[in-house]
DNA sequence: CCTATTCATTTGTACATACAAACATTGGGA
DNA sequence: TCCCAATGTTTGTATGTACAAATGAATAGG
């Protein structure tokens, strides 16, 4: 079945979760090269272009919670792509060499991931609909 | 900071999970009345409206995997709204006469969720952003 | 200089969701 | 008639994310 056709399709919250579990799918179908999640991903790259990042600016970046960037950096560190070093209240995540060797292959899965979708949805359509959630979300106080 | 403000906010990735959090947390809210998550909500309401209900059915309706619909009216179940009878190989959900008796606080929530988004989101806005996401999960195929 | 507050991060726990595999049932073809 | 494939559902397990509380460090007020 089509999500137009559900009898929710026309509320907010099953149009926008359902959005993003098929983006998500396709996302995760493109990281998988490199064997990590989307987000995990992102924030390698995000590490390997500032290293010595500090996770509340990762907290901003990828608008996840502290608590949730914690867990992704802790999951890249098992892996030996970043390491943590901790100094008073602030905490740096630099990429290890490995890690860093990783940012061609990233950088690809994101190209790759943006291709596609906006294959499928057309570059104007994909890039409206993009700005057009990013407005809503700023507005959206919850 | 802004969702837009993001170096990755031209992304769909997370553009789309970032409104979904956002949408999901304001719905969360919207529910607590009822003691159930929006998931739950809606399932029920369409258990008491279509009594017996299959959960393929409910599969289609929430575009939600079998697994995660077999998970909800377990939860369902537990709470004492719902019951479930297995004849060969399928499953009928009925509400009990304790589910049947939320239906009017369920439809509250939902109304309240809506009216709760179009006022910050605008009314005409959020209805063309509902269907364009629409438009674009039935374009993606994953 | 000490204490109270604030800030950055981490930890414990919980939840919604999914995938893959298992299970049970049904229907069709050899 | 019997087996095999398709169907509907459930189970085991994993993942991404969040909240609340805990930790540790910096800062400000008396």
């Amino acid at each position: 079945m089509k999500a137009c056709d559900s009898r929710y399709s026309q509320c907010l919250y099953f149009a926008s979760s359902a959005l993003s579990r098929k983006v998500e799918k396709l996302a995760t179908e493109c990281w998988a090269p490199v064997g990590l999640s989307p987000s995990h991903g992102y924030l390698l790259m995000i590490a390997i272009e500032e290293p010595g990042v500090q996770p509340s600016f990762l907290v901003e970046q990828l608008q996840l919670t502290p608590s949730t960037i914690t867990r992704l950096i802790e999951k890249l560190e098992e892996k030996k792509l970043v390491v943590r070093t901790t100094e008073g209240k602030i905490t740096n995540v630099y990429p290890t060499p490995k890690g860093k060797d990783m940012l061609p292959a990233l950088k690809a899965c994101g190209q790759d991931f943006h291709e596609r979708y906006a294959a499928q949805l057309g570059d104007r359509e994909s890039t409206a609909l993009v700005s057009s959630i990013c407005q809503m979300t700023d507005k959206l106080k919850v």
